[in-house]
DNA sequence: CATTCAAAACGAACTAGTTCGTTCGGTTCG
DNA sequence: CGAACCGAACGAACTAGTTCGTTTTGAATG
């Protein structure tokens, strides 16, 4: 399964990123991990401390992946959403991550949360400039509008009808559509002054 | 925890309904349940088959209690929004639910599926109508407009950031303006005809 | 009102299986 | 040689589900 030429804790970081997103800590099994992985339990255990801290360096690293993937550009509100979009179609390991963290656990993600909380402020800063810059309308508290962007880009992801039997076929032209009503959806959200003078 | 006078079924049902929003079906424990329940585990067993099936009967009465909780009424997209929201907040359990649902089944929900989708289709022919009736903006696809709309009522319940260590203070201001906040979102989603001809 | 009796419920122990984390002898490789 | 690694096994803890003897309930009956 991930049998690589890296190194075992490479390898076994790889594949616990695969078995956690699939089933969550309290359903992750590390047999399988060291299985998938083609290391030993013993080596798994000579790298990570228990299962709840190889649990949270893999939400950890997903969380900087994503915060190094998707970022809000040249004022293009839009367009970040659209970036969000693609991650969460492309990376759906990093939603349902983050999504068994915050069921399974009682808030105890200290390192990781940093990471999320720090690209969120920087997110918010960022449409905070937009708005001054008029691209965004002002009268939006950029907190709540980065957390609507957020609901919009992932409502696919969250959605309950659509319970994609394991793996999605992901039908290219659907996914398309999908993302289209992503980016008209927010554009929408942040046209200026919907009521308000005209400029 | 849930002593009520009520019969032994209902009150492990009940009991079960907290446990498995809390810690999901891995997660949870039956001991526990009966516990909490005041009822032996012969009794549980006496009533439901096995522990996932104890878990999709709690996801169908959850899904239904939703189902009839937030309608469409008066083509009013937008106070639609804001029951959703409302439910949402009151009855966190409900969404935390569905998640686990989606995170830990492999779409074996069947029974409860249902409930859910007789649900959404329906609420999609209310939005149908409302675009007809120029309510809602014609441009848009009713299906995808509908996962829009649950993605911004449940946008901060999926935030990552807010990771309110269980059972949040739930400052009545704070949800008042998130409230607000989706409410507002929702108008600028289907407000007719943005750009197009001035009817 | 008192008695009876079967169903419902309790509680505690038990079975059988699973899983984390550890240990250890053997093997490869630098 | 020694460090890294594997594979296999093991112990301890935990847990779903079962069994069984006892107690409570509640309705019918005399």
């Amino acid at each position: 399964m991930a049998r690589d030429g890296a190194d075992p804790q490479t390898r076994i970081l790889e594949a616990a990123r695969a078995e956690f997103a699939a089933y969550g800590l309290a359903g992750a099994r590390i047999d399988r991990i060291a299985k998938n992985a083609a290391a030993s339990k013993e080596r798994l255990y000579a790298y990570y401390s228990d299962k709840q801290q190889l649990f949270l360096d893999v939400l950890e690293l997903n969380l900087r992946e994503f915060a190094s993937d998707a970022v809000l550009t040249d004022h293009d509100v839009p367009a970040f959403a659209g970036a969000l979009f693609d991650h969460a179609v492309l990376h759906g390991d990093h939603l349902r991550m983050i999504d068994w963290a915050r069921l399974e656990t009682d808030g105890t993600w200290l390192p990781a949360l940093e990471v999320m909380v720090g690209y969120r402020d920087e997110q918010v800063r960022r449409i905070r400039l937009a708005q001054q810059l008029g691209r965004v309308d002002a009268s939006w508290d950029p907190v709540h509008l980065m957390t609507l962007i957020f609901g919009v880009a992932s409502a696919w992801m969250h959605e309950p009808g659509a319970v994609a039997p394991r793996g999605a076929p992901a039908d290219p032209e659907a996914v398309a559509a999908r993302r289209a009503s992503v980016i008209g959806a927010v554009e929408r959200l942040i046209a200026p002054s919907p009521i308000g003078p005209i400029n």
